[in-house]
DNA sequence: GTCTATAACTGGATAGAC
DNA sequence: GTCTATCCAGTTATAGAC
């Protein structure tokens, strides 16, 4: 996906038959965003330097300023490069639950298709996906610019959801639909970006990458306390 | 607390008979204390500098340096001078709430033991709470360091909460407690950082700073969250 | 305790060769 | 496309006057 349209866009053919390690051989701009959401996943966009991103990804800093212009559009250009993938994957999710179920949508089935497909991604996307999820998830708590950033890639996923459950649970109200999905997304959040908090907390009984542990009790946990919330007003 | 401490700790008697606009006139190292906590709660530590810190301290960056020594030692300051009172409040509450309550404890009235006092300052406790509290979300969802920061400061009080759950669902596995603890950890820490997400998303209907709208629904959902989770191992 | 001045260094960004 | 070399603004931290 993003890989090859990075490709196309650079047009850069083969420049040295290189061994391959792995069938891979990612050009360098593919490298450096790579890097660059792995650091900025960990550290946040301040607590990384471009001179360590270039230094990762065995380029130097000039060519990140070739690619990207600056640090912060490096930055935007990590956050998008698999925003559309997952929202894609999110909208026909639930469009497929909703089309199998119509009218007998329920707000465990909703909040499945909501997170399945990320959850999936967590699991066996491997670590590109996880350094992105954890990026979502520290950009989600963010004070200053998070709010307006998760705002601008995901409101569209996320009222799909919530009219879903809406269909679920007829007569709940606005209000307590938008503060509930607030909570579980929180939930999310904090799962996705993979603290190690609870394996501490726990001192191993869970373990935050745990992922098929996590998701019947995610769903299962909020699910109860949407209806929990909802159904005085419904 | 941590302002008494400080003071007996450097030595500093009151050098002028303060007339006070509001019984404040604080010293510089509260002042210090203050505008650090608000900047690291919506840039990270890696977003501020100690020059700016000073300079909206109105001292300088050498002063800084005499109270704090280094960066990271004044940003440790600040996390750990209201760590210790929100502790405090916190254990009292579910000390005093599972007095009363005995053998009769109940999800609902242990997760609002343990969060009311938190939200009841994050309402009332002014700027500096609210700042203080936003900078607790930011941490808890740090990848790098969040972790391991909040398992120092803050575990004796989630383990309370889970001892006194685990007395109203009794039978309850430690698994699927840590869980549910966790997905409510995310849900309070996102409410805490205030991004104002839920703002935008719902076009005004809800509000980040609403706590009287908050507080009822989140303990709700969590209890609701946590039953639903924990009753099939119970 | 608080300041000025500055040392010592790191940051993002660019020019220009290849 | 990718590199070397470099500019220079901004950073933490300290020495030393008051």
């Amino acid at each position: 996906m993003g890989a090859s349209a990075g490709s196309a866009k650079t047009g850069r053919s083969a420049k040295v038959g290189r061994p391959a390690k792995d069938s891979r051989e990612k050009d360098a701009r593919e490298a450096i965003l790579d890097v660059a959401e792995e650091r900025f996943a960990k550290h946040g966009f301040h607590g990384v330097t471009v001179r360590e991103v270039a230094s990762a990804a065995h380029v130097n800093t000039a060519l990140i300023h070739y690619y990207f212009n600056s640090k912060k559009e490096l930055f935007d250009a990590v956050f998008m490069r698999r925003a559309e993938t997952i929202n894609r994957d999110r909208l026909d999710s639930m469009d497929a639950y909703e089309a199998r179920l119509g009218d007998r949508v329920s707000v465990e089935g909703a909040i499945e298709a909501f997170l399945h497909p990320v959850l999936k991604r967590l699991h066996e996307g491997g670590e590109g996906w996880r350094n992105y999820f954890a990026l979502v998830g520290l950009v989600n708590s963010t004070t200053a610019w998070g709010g307006e950033v998760m705002t601008r890639y995901f409101d569209p996923v996320i009222h799909r959801l919530i009219d879903l459950i809406a269909r679920a649970l007829p007569g709940a109200s606005k209000q307590d639909l938008y503060w509930s999905y607030n909570f579980l997304s929180g939930s999310l959040t904090l799962s996705l970006a993979e603290t190690g908090r609870i394996d501490r907390l726990s001192e191993g009984v869970c373990r935050s990458d745990d992922i098929p542990a996590l998701e019947p009790r995610m769903i299962a946990y909020a699910a109860a306390g949407f209806r929990s919330v909802c159904v005085r007003s419904a």
